[in-house]
DNA sequence: ATTCCCCTACCTGTCGTTAGGCAGAAGAGA
DNA sequence: TCTCTTCTGCCTAACGACAGGTAGGGGAAT
């Protein structure tokens, strides 16, 4: 296992913890799929609150790092607007998960401090990709930039809760269509 | 305490279940809070499953009664819509909790089936009675009500969601001021 | 010789749940 | 009216499972 089992920790704990929730995160479960002990964990996170704080905060590095480059690779902001809620279908695709930051928002109360920051920091990155992309489209005047980007996390996370809980993507789907008929998204 | 114990215990199950969730009910800290003792509750509620499915069958009990007496009351289809929001407002106002359904869409894998099932009752009384109100007002033609009122229930979930990860009440109005002024929610 | 990575063994606490009992109210029969 | 029985609502005590976390050691690489 070496040297990447920390990555391996954590790309583990991420997907247990978008499916079950930071309360679902289990040294114990962890460790077994690691393939190593639940005592060892501790070697690489002291307590499960630094687990939490370093998969969250992975989780919108990651995210923060795809979205640049989805703009860079299109290069078409109006684009990117059309393929953003596709990150978070991917998440229902892959075995009905939740996006991590959703997750602790929900489970907000009981998160250690360090938890709840990295959580919001999913949603920062988020927003303000949306808002810069939004402006480069022209889609809103400079000023309305945020209020909307705003909206539009918020709504597509709620549209990927509603289709969990119906464990059914398509619903999504029609969501997302919806937003874009009713004028939220741009057309 | 006597027959209305049941009651106490419904109430103060769904309190809690709204900050944390089904995973966060304990049959200790809920018999403790109710004046009794964990085993006492059992007289009551053969499980914890049949608890959180009581307590969520008695939610949407709840809002249907209200939503149905906003529409007798007020008459008026257009300010209901307006009103509509205030539901999820006054939960987050009191204590940041969440609306039950949406912690257990997030919930959902960790859920009993028929804790599953009530959950997604919320969802289904609340989007029924908006497209209803949806169509009165003539916001929309009569075969989109049910998609528009999908994607606004859909909506005003990740708005409370979004404004619980910020502990702050007027996030959450600026997000349905924004879903007016887009188009999502009738102005 | 030290550091890194992982181990075994065990701690305390909490969880849902069960077995069995006890006091009081309620209803029935004399 | 007085007993006898049954039911209701709650209790104490304990079970096995699992949680996060700790102490301390072993073996390999530097």
């Amino acid at each position: 296992m070496s040297s990447n089992a920390k990555e391996t920790i954590l790309a583990a704990a991420r997907k247990t913890a978008q499916a079950h929730g930071y309360g679902g995160l289990s040294y114990r479960d962890l460790a077994a799929e690691v393939g190593i002990k639940a005592a060892s964990i501790y070697h690489h996170f002291a307590s499960k609150a630094d687990l939490g704080a370093a998969v969250a905060r992975r989780y919108w590095e990651d995210i923060a790092a795809e979205l640049d480059a989805m703009l860079a690779d299109t290069g078409d902001p109006l684009e990117c607007l059309r393929l953003y809620p596709t990150t978070f279908r991917r998440s229902l695709e892959d075995g009905n998960r939740l996006c991590l930051c959703s997750f602790m928002s929900a489970e907000y109360a009981n998160l250690p401090e360090a938890v709840q920051r990295e959580a919001q920091g999913f949603a920062d990155v988020n927003v303000a990709w949306l808002a810069k992309v939004l402006v480069m489209a022209g889609a809103v005047k400079p000023e309305d930039g945020e209020a909307r980007a705003r909206a539009i996390f918020a709504a597509v996370s709620g549209a990927q809760l509603y289709a969990r809980s119906r464990s059914d993507v398509s619903e999504f789907d029609a969501l997302i269509a919806t937003y874009r008929a009713s004028g939220l998204l741009p057309a």
